[in-house]
DNA sequence: CCATGCGAGATTGTCGACAATCGACGATCA
DNA sequence: TGATCGTCGATTGTCGACAATCTCGCATGG
């Protein structure tokens, strides 16, 4: 049952494979392989390639090959930092606009998120994670902020796809984002933007810990 | 005397010509009649599409065709206020690691925007004021927030571009960035921040009203 | 007169084959 | 012995042809 167009098919199919360490970081791909693999021609797959290059979980040098992106601490620094400033700008963007609607959304969010932790099911949380952290760049109603939201989240994935990969991941907690929820239904901006930074600053302690233990 | 590679070629082409106007706002692109034009094959002509399609020059729906980006109101201040925010956080990375060089090549940039101006070559002037600009985001030293940029510049320089055939964009003005410049080099990164407020929400109003007054 | 279904043409999506380029191995020579 | 150059296999880049899908106009019926 393919999609609408294979390229986005096998975009899809790869991002899965590589997210769930079917293909570890750094691995080479070739594009004969893959489409034999994927039982498509090499005009799709490069289309589908070029995408998750886009999406930072690819990289190509021409002539030469593809790589599935490598895990660095400065990686890590950066998606972080952005991350701060784009949620932040987000949720000013949100702040006055947050309706009915949008608190029960954020409620029930982190209800999905905790759901997922107590049944263990590691994979599935980092996907309920970044639903949660996700809405806001949703509501906002940006565009472009969303954009790049989106180019954030595949790079993010990857590292905590290889984080819980690694050692269980030992997290989220299940009370990880009960201060966020809460500074989000507030009233008080300032202290959701300091509610992020902090939010932000652990999550990369945690990343970057992991990813530096790991040389590569 | 190409490239590279073909698809990086008929990129850089075509994205020239949607710049320069010859292709207008809007315009539907058939794959068969680009691929004559820049005498490639319709294989690195999709490639290039994609490319431009995610730099937002682009649009683009499945079985039925290709435009060029429209021009809208919200797109301005989405792209001016993720700039504004952008902008920003590049200034705060790289306030203390301002060394000889980065002020000298401020000021260089700054000459040849001015030069641009009195030449009164607006078509330079367009990149000459994006250089300055990108400069922040190139010393910054991070990776995702300059492609953040890039990605913004494009469509920046699309509305640019519009507005300079319109009416000869009758700007910058010689001093535009004088200010600018001087909060830049000097020691209060509060001024900078407000400089920056101040610049974008200038440019987004003039960019809007042009914008606006033309309905597509 | 308007809505609806259908058919022709055009356009995008996909495929398999050929050409250009790169990296590695081994031969040759100082 | 070490370095350099040429050759070979593998891989990516490119091309032209075929299939799937959409749009638009027209006939048809209510």
């Amino acid at each position: 049952m393919p999609k609408s167009t294979l390229r986005a098919h096998v975009a899809e199919r790869l991002r899965t494979a590589i997210l769930a360490g079917d293909i570890a970081p750094g691995t080479a791909l070739v594009e004969t392989a893959l489409s034999q693999r994927f039982d498509v021609s090499r005009g799709p797959l490069r289309e589908a390639l070029r995408q998750l290059i886009e999406e930072g979980l690819l990289v190509t040098v021409p002539y030469t090959g593809t790589h599935v992106a490598s895990l660095s601490v400065e990686d890590v620094r950066e998606i972080y930092s952005l991350r701060t400033v784009l949620e932040t700008f987000a949720f000013e963007q949100v702040w006055e606009r947050r309706g009915a609607g949008f608190r029960a959304e954020l409620r029930h969010r982190n209800d999905r998120l905790i759901a997922t932790i107590d049944a263990a099911d590691d994979r599935a949380s980092i996907l309920t994670e970044l639903e949660l952290h996700g809405l806001v760049f949703e509501a906002a109603g940006h565009k472009l902020l969303l954009r790049a939201w989106q180019g954030l989240r595949g790079r993010l994935q990857l590292y905590w796809a290889a984080h819980h990969r690694a050692h269980g991941r030992h997290g989220p907690r299940r009370d990880s984002h009960d201060s966020y929820i809460s500074a989000a239904l507030g009233s008080d901006l300032d202290a959701m933007r300091r509610e992020i930074a902090g939010h932000m600053r652990r999550g990369a302690e945690q990343t970057e810990k992991f990813v530096s233990g790991k040389p590569q």
